[in-house]
DNA sequence: CTGAAAGCGCTTACAG
DNA sequence: CTGAAAGCGCTTACAG
């Protein structure tokens, strides 16, 4: 380089490259490529000389450079493919966005957050999407056919799911936990417990979460040789308000029940108030299981008895399977045991 | 380029480059990435025909290419200088995220979620911060004396904190709520609806709300010409937990008290318990006041008056803020007003 | 208004 | 084990 060329940006303001590492060690600029990509086919003492300039000078590499040459993008996406509302309200997701975080930091890959919960915010990610900005997805979505996962298809970027991806055709990769043994464990302490007649309080049907505790609910009642009985069903959408009608419904319904299984902490919250209003007792008069155990299971009066969801587990297996998918895998499902928490509701 | 060349993969399986929409346009590279930039100098018929070119082949542009010649990274980090813990446990961070993940969206700006809670995950993310792998940094920290500006200051990256940064010196752009007026405006709701021994839980005095909150509350008083009491007050840190002990504590100790104004909806929540547990009623027996107006103020039993903080006008001005810095304006600092929200509580 | 050309900072066959 | 060189896909003075 002559240094006649004046530089757009006076060199001393400009952080060092490898060129400048290469001059300070004594080697050529491909030598100390090959230390940053571990250090293979480089001598003990090369190594050591490029490690020292890269020390001395604060070296830290350009990604941008990197990422043109390697065609990657060194970063990944948490692609929420629901209404904002709808996602940050609900502690689950934020307790596997802090989890997918957390796995990746580990990985030193960035973590880029993207909501897609409308028609209009996904015709603007597109572009982003198939564009290969990010080398892969985390697909949050809870709802049956979301569009979401053709456009990832199409854009031939590896994703995995949270949760079983309702309504899709072909192979997709997720991970899950046991929604179904899950709600079967829950049910049957119940009724181990003394219960007779136990309702449930389901969530959506277009989402796994909804049909599988739904199922295994059921599944349990047949097993203990009760008679299925409409009454002591309510459907609700994950939310605390709805939790609170559905409990209404049901005791209006079923005045005798003595047990409820909900499919989800939060609402599992409103299910309480909604008991408390009639002036029925907790787990006096009516059992309460929670599904999640959520940051609102412990602060719940009383606090509730739940299945918790290994969020840990789950978000480092997103992370590791799409890893994975990156360097070429093939799509993967994990089932993961969920667990059951006693408190006091239940 | 001669086609004697071997490409590294077939052309066919690359996304389209500059270079192909040219030569479907019939122009030059140069001409191509004009448009690309605002059409500026460009004829229209240009134009018209490298448009056509782009949607034709389904161009988009790459990142990487572009911030490499640029030197801009093209996308911004949320910044939390927190234990994950305690900021996912928080509504108010939640809601902050959602909104400054919306206000990039519309720059399309990808946000990067990075957590910084450690020492050893700052020692993690330094080399990303000072390699300018984004181009500025949203700070989300309320704690006093934070070490992360000091390590962005020398990464000489544009950087605006949410709340104000206690213990630095120099000038850092900041937005705020109006702390100090919020808590005077709930103090005076109090007093002038009757009540004459109000409390406060204030939150840590190492963060800029429990300190302008909490000097607000004395204020008022004052105004008023009561005497200060420093059994009616108590200092919780933000946590459910905190609250219902401080609560307790402050019930013990000025059991004649007849409002509380606690510095947030969390702790609210745990006050509610305790006071519930003593038997007495909100807000018959105590006005209970929380601040944020986050989630939890709602579905609160009975629900809370509170002071809702503007996060959507928080994040928006942030990140305004952060863009104006990028393209080399000084810092400032924005004050925004809360609003007294009447539930039931108070 | 436009094209030719240099250059952003890396990686990676290639030839030794 | 090592260096010289090509090339990743853009942007932007520069000269017309």
């Amino acid at each position: 380089m002559t240094e006649t060329t004046p530089q757009r940006r006076p060199r001393h303001k400009r952080p060092p490259t490898i060129h400048d590492v290469a001059a300070h060690a004594g080697v050529s600029r491909g030598t100390v490529s090959r230390v940053l990509q571990g250090g293979h086919n480089v001598s003990p003492a090369s190594q050591e000389a490029v490690n020292a300039a890269i020390r001395k000078l604060g070296y830290v590499v350009n990604r941008a450079a990197r990422s043109l040459v390697t065609q990657r993008a060194g970063s990944v996406a948490f692609l929420l493919s629901e209404t904002q509302d709808r996602f940050f309200a609900d502690p689950n997701f934020t307790t596997l966005l802090r989890g997918c975080t957390q796995a990746l930091a580990e990985h030193d890959i960035p973590l880029v957050l993207i909501t897609a919960g409308t028609e209009a915010e996904r015709r603007r990610i597109t572009p982003f999407l198939s564009g290969h900005h990010v080398d892969g997805v985390l697909l949050i979505s809870s709802h049956r056919g979301s569009p979401m996962v053709e456009h990832l298809r199409r854009a031939e970027l590896p994703f995995v799911c949270c949760g079983k991806p309702l309504g899709q055709r072909g192979k997709v990769s997720y991970v899950a936990a046991d929604d179904h043994e899950g709600a079967k464990d829950m049910v049957r302490y119940m009724l181990e417990s003394g219960r007779r007649r136990v309702a449930t309080i389901a969530g959506p049907q277009d989402s796994p979460g909804g049909v599988e505790r739904l199922a295994g609910y059921r599944e349990v009642l047949a097993e203990h040789g009760l008679a299925p009985d409409d009454r002591l069903v309510a459907i609700g959408d994950y939310s605390w308000a709805s939790g609170e009608s559905c409990m209404h419904e049901l005791l209006t319904r079923a005045p005798d029940l003595d047990a409820v299984f909900v499919a989800s902490d939060l609402m599992a919250g409103g299910a309480l108030a909604a008991i408390e209003r009639t002036g029925r007792s907790v787990p006096g008069d009516i059992a309460v299981g929670g599904f999640d155990d959520s940051p609102v299971a412990s602060t719940a009066r009383p606090p509730l008895t739940t299945m918790r969801q290994p969020w840990d587990r789950i978000s480092e297996t997103m992370v590791r399977q799409l890893l994975a998918q990156i360097d070429g895998e093939g799509p993967a499902t994990v089932i993961l045991p969920t667990e059951l928490v006693v408190r006091e509701s239940s």
